[in-house]
DNA sequence: CCACTTACTTTATAACATAAAGCTTATTTG
DNA sequence: CAAATAAGCTTTATGTTATAAAGTAAGTGG
């Protein structure tokens, strides 16, 4: 059943993979609207749903955007870092800070699901020689 | 010169400090409305910004939504735990952690500025008994 | 091959956010 | 103290992001 879905989640996949930068979901739509002039706004929403779900699509909260993951494993919770000069997006794993995470959230009872970590700086390249 | 947006800045966090889960921007603008029928969106913004700045209100981005500060002091960067049930969230400090979170970053060099951390889950009172 | 189920797409609209211009209040200067 | 200047809040208008609901086509079982 699904199978339709595939072509268009490889399409949207495919323009984040071509892109270094965080891309807005009208960015992409815009994108593939030179190849397939009729798609509307929920098509790229919902491929790019099953993207994030299965982790091969990050999105960024704080800048309302969407990147392809990095990593060559999707399993992971991701930090990402976010240059607010040049826009550059890296991502790392560290599974002992989610670790720490959790034993603070767990003190109270709290079950995480899902973990937000974004932090917004300025790179190495940017920044102050 | 600061003198008017701090009347609009008190109600704003006024109607934030009453209610216990996150409201959207045009909810506090339905709100105030009741009391200053015209107000309009950037008037709402404008106050959340200054007291976002100050530490006063946090936007919680995975929600688009804001909500009061929960501790005295205003100065840290918090860990936000989200209820995807009751809508609850509760407000945590954890300077080890930001320092480990830090010193991942600043390996490369990325010098942070900004914190999000938002963990989304299941709180103590509605989870499995 | 036809009826049924599933889920993707389309249409339409809702929710969130901000640019730019205008106005009001505070401050500076003569 | 009055007029000029500066600062920033508010208004108007619009742009961007996201989703509900209905429609349609693909896969599935009889």
């Amino acid at each position: 059943m699904t199978k339709r879905g595939e072509k268009m989640q490889a399409d949207v996949l495919g323009v984040l993979r071509r892109h270094p930068h965080p891309l807005s979901a009208y960015d992409v739509l815009r994108e593939l609207r030179a190849a397939h002039p009729k798609i509307a706004p929920p098509t790229i929403y919902n491929a790019l749903e099953a993207l994030t779900k299965r982790g091969h699509v990050h999105r960024i909260e704080s800048l309302k955007a969407y990147i392809a993951c990095q990593c060559d494993s999707h399993e992971h919770a991701s930090i990402l870092s976010i240059c607010d000069d040049c826009g550059k997006v890296e991502e790392r794993v560290a599974p002992d800070l989610l670790d720490r995470l959790s034993g603070i959230l767990g003190e109270t009872g709290f079950a995480p699901q899902r973990h937000v970590i974004e932090v917004r700086g300025v790179c190495a390249a940017c920044g102050p020689g």
